[in-house]
DNA sequence: ATGTTAATTATTCATTTGAATAATAACAAG
DNA sequence: CTTGTTATTATTCAAATGAATAATTAACAT
């Protein structure tokens, strides 16, 4: 049996010194949330486990409370933190979308929607986990979950919806709206899965490259949207 | 404090008699998977927990592991049940659609991989209480997941992408397979999620019945497959 | 009759886990 | 300099949980 202590970083207690060449007072917060964004995608919520993150993050467990509160207080500050960052960009592409155009294409709509997240998952491995996180917290059915989504981002799908509207009269407002949701199940999966596409295609998936994969899927995406109804 | 017992039935230990009127031997094992595969569904693998399992079942904890070993047998035994009926409910009709015709129409191709979880999702709670554990699975990263759904699933749907191929000559193969894997994505998503598709219809939803909504997602999805390559 | 096997419960074990508390050090303010 | 606040660690608590074992009883074969 190895002793396996799981040892925190050799930090004494107390307040840190702030003298050292590094280390702002928040370092080890943004740590903290680093290595939790990891552990929930790797694990899930449950599967989690708060004494590794603390020491993977190097802190110790009891830091984790004193920050964040309880396990599912840590969950939320992870999925805000990147979630509003991608809401963000989201409504930026639209207002540039917009602004050069008052009718858009359905192909740029897509795409401007999708990009952030797109380079979000390849952006770092947290930024994967991130990717990850959110497509679990989408299969999972706790209102807690619902309520999570929902204040993060409702406001931007709903501005595409409109926008989608306007450049699709033919298609009514309800019947975007629900092309809408397929549009967020398909891109969610596939950017969740995309390794194992592979499965499916024989092989030739390595034909594709990022970027064309992205492609590939809002061609599809825009060609669904714009179906007669 | 309540008295909570969670107790057992109250049946006593030994072989049970078979002369009952009712009650074939292997019903507790039946019962076992049916209330597991609820479990798993509402909390996931590693939130769902084998007393509760046991109680609602009716047995005790113990006749889990005499059944069933570890709780992830138990977890691949509920889901190779239904999964396995499902992948046998696709090969029927794709069998029937080529019977009937060399060259099925997309929408018929797509209906007929969709209707049997449709089906099984509304036909019971378990049924429901299936698609969210398959929803789950599908945002699970551990190599066990993915075997699994390997394992039970790719035969069918390798079928399905040779038979769009054939029907849409002008897509290349790999494109097509890189597309039923947005067509699952999408509809395992809606399929989970469509009590809350509503959040972003604004109340329009309501005006969409059950079937119909599978028959947008028809729709949505076709036009997708057929997008010029 | 009798011993063997199958199905079932009751009980115990060991570990993991989230949470809570206590201790400690640096810094700031009066 | 004393006192209070903030950030951090060490330690403890209590519950939950999966697994394992032991006990019990009924059916069945010989």
């Amino acid at each position: 049996m190895v002793e396996q202590k799981l040892k925190t970083k050799n930090r004494s207690p107390g307040r840190p010194s702030r003298t050292g060449a590094f280390g702002n007072v928040s370092d080890l917060r943004d740590s903290i949330l680093d290595h939790a964004e990891l552990a929930f995608a790797e694990a899930g919520f449950e599967g989690a486990n708060l004494r590794e993150i603390a020491s993977l993050a190097g802190v110790n467990q009891a830091l984790i409370r004193y920050y964040f509160g309880s396990k599912a207080d840590l969950f939320d500050e992870c999925f805000r933190r990147r979630g509003g960052l991608l809401a963000g960009h989201r409504h930026v592409n639209l207002d540039r979308l917009l602004e050069i155009s008052e009718n858009p294409s359905v192909e740029d709509l897509v795409y401007a929607y999708l990009k952030p997240q797109w380079d979000m998952k390849y952006s770092s491995p947290n930024g994967a986990a991130f990717v990850a996180m959110q497509a679990r917290l989408h299969a999972e059915p706790e209102e807690h979950a619902l309520r999570l989504r929902r204040e993060i981002y409702d406001a931007s799908v709903k501005r595409y919806i409109s926008a989608l509207s306007q450049v699709l009269p033919q298609v009514p407002k309800d019947i975007i709206s629900v092309r809408m949701a397929f549009l967020v199940g398909a891109y969610l999966f596939m950017l969740n899965d995309l390794g194992r596409i592979g499965d499916l295609t024989e092989g030739h998936l390595t034909s594709f490259g990022k970027d064309e994969m992205l492609d590939q899927l809002v061609r599809f995406l825009a060609a669904g949207l714009r179906a007669p109804a």
